[in-house]
DNA sequence: ATGCTTGCAAAACATTTGCACGCAC
DNA sequence: GTGCGTGCAAATGTTTTGCAAGCAT
């Protein structure tokens, strides 16, 4: 959906062979929104191929992760997350229902980049930016306890 | 070092009693540049409380983080990291060495904030903002490797 | 045919928790 | 004295790994 192109020619352009399990893995993270942890991609998958085994959704995410073809979201929780969407852009967690959402074509201003690698000393490669906010049906919720 | 108020009235004005195994996690947490994880943490306190136990460490970086006497970072690997210094500060991973660094006194401008506020529609309570990047020191080994 | 991938199960980690006792207040 | 905090050990949850077999190339 958000990244168009074929699944398999990605794969192959990568060094990586296509099986069924890696092909579902990448089609059920790509139709996602819900930056899943593994255990929710195995449950998915396995509605397709029952006989996967939860090893190799680990397996496949980290090559995936490693190849650039998925992102890893190690921001909250115990479990790692992961976005099928490869493109740059920022996550809102919300503390109460601990969902994570995208927040679309929020970039860093390069200034700002510029300024890390100057004051650090690092040739900086990229960065990991989640806001932590009440998302709006929390904040409903809220004032719906807050009247009683 | 980095935060000069007493622990033991820190730790009274948050509504907690001050045991000797608190303190002592306390101040291995603020003497320590290594934004460690609970092992390590666990490791230093034994060498000066050779009873305490692991579960303890894990109750007190809970409860500290809880009352904002330290910080959880929860951007890297699969365990949690700590840091004793509580200013807002943002931090550098070097995906060699995997050791994360303070980037000192870096903010993101009030604006950026802002607009993360209108685009989400959430209550923005703040972020975490991690940048990733090569060290000096594993630059430095790059180049002596690539020379060969 | 070659060797990357898989399934399975065990192992390795990281973290949490129940319970009785002890100590800070 | 009260109840928060601790030690211990077991339980829970997540992720990794060894191995033999299977399948993509």
């Amino acid at each position: 959906m958000n990244q168009p192109t074929p699944i398999e020619e990605t794969v192959h352009r990568h060094g990586l062979r296509l099986t069924p399990q890696r092909q579902v893995i990448l089609e059920v993270l790509r139709a996602s929104r819900e930056h899943p942890d593994a255990a929710w991609v195995y449950q998915q998958v396995r509605q397709r191929l029952p006989h996967i085994s939860l090893g190799t959704v680990y397996r496949n995410l980290a090559t995936l992760a490693e190849k650039g073809l998925i992102q890893e979201i190690t921001l909250t929780d115990n479990a790692t997350h992961w976005d099928g969407d490869t493109t740059p852009h920022t996550h809102i967690l919300c503390p109460e229902c601990r969902r994570i959402t995208d927040l679309e074509s929020f970039t860093l201003p390069e200034a700002l980049l510029e300024q890390a690698q100057r004051v650090s000393g690092f040739a900086i490669q990229g960065y990991r930016l989640l806001f932590i906010g009440i998302c709006p049906s929390c904040a409903a919720q809220h004032q719906r306890v807050d009247a009683r």
